[in-house]
DNA sequence: ATGACATATGAGATATGA
């Protein structure tokens, strides 16, 4: 089973890039985040016709969230628990069944919390401390879970390309590493790091500005965290690093995971 | 240091992004 994660930048505004990539690629489940509209604006005509069923959690204007599957989705959920107040709409979670097999999947698009102190930075730590409440919900399940997304986090230094330019960043200070490393010590596996420990160089978001991806200037923020079933599964993790250069692309590329059957 | 670029809304300028 191939799930991919992508942040598309308004699925209206590149609706072509999503069609033309999901052809090419084929992919079995995708995680989309910033579809900037709500359910009922959204192109399920289009999804269905390439053989997609969708799952969406739409908001106007900002946010978004949706999975698409090739295979049954079953138990939607939408929404992160654990703060009845929170209107964004960041967070989708379904079960995608192959046979016999059963993947739990989530598509997350975390707060980006810039500037940083400030209210939305605290809203991005809350929303990372609902998030570790949830997995660590999931996981005593002991089944195979997929929490993939734009976590608006660099994990590490070789995850930018000048990562001094971000020491100050909401996707880089301290204590969004500390959320980010909470995640892990419950047992989450960063897919990408874990098959390409010492790799640099691979990112998956370049800014529209100033030249960013003719500079190879980028980040590496969308990620898939495993849980240990779904880790044992691994097969290999790939960046779609090539439609950043089509035309009228999404700022976000792409990124596949493949689970042995 | 600033802005550069893109999107949505709505019809001009503002909010948001990373």
């Amino acid at each position: 089973m191939r799930i991919a994660t992508w942040n598309v930048n308004s699925i209206k505004a590149h609706l072509e890039a999503v069609t033309t990539w999901l052809k090419e690629a084929q992919p079995d489940v995708v995680c989309l985040q910033e579809i900037k509209c709500e359910n009922a604006g959204f192109p399920s005509f289009e999804m269905e016709a390439l053989g997609y069923a969708c799952a969406i959690h739409g908001q106007k204007t900002y946010n978004g969230v949706a999975i698409l599957s090739r295979l049954p989705l079953e138990d939607v959920q939408r929404g992160l628990p654990g703060d009845a107040s929170d209107e964004q709409s960041r967070f989708i979670v379904a079960t995608v069944i192959d046979g016999a097999h059963a993947v739990r999947v989530a598509s997350l698009y975390l707060p980006n919390g810039n500037p940083a102190p400030g209210p939305k930075y605290d809203y991005k730590l809350a929303w990372m401390d609902r998030l570790r409440a949830f997995a660590s919900q999931a996981l005593k399940q002991e089944e195979a879970l997929v929490l993939a997304g734009d976590y608006n986090v660099i994990p590490e230094a070789r995850d930018a390309k000048n990562p001094q330019l971000w020491k100050d960043d909401a996707l880089f200070l301290p204590p969004t590493h500390a959320r980010f490393s909470e995640l892990t010590s419950l047992g989450l596996v960063e897919a990408f790091r874990s098959l390409h420990p010492l790799t640099e160089g691979a990112y998956s978001f370049w800014d529209y500005q100033a030249g960013a991806w003719q500079k190879n200037n980028g980040i590496r923020i969308d990620h898939h965290l495993l849980s240990p079933q779904a880790a044992d599964q691994l097969v290999s993790v790939d960046i779609h690093k090539h439609v950043r250069a089509w035309e009228k692309p999404s700022d976000h590329v792409p990124v596949v995971i493949e689970l042995r059957a």
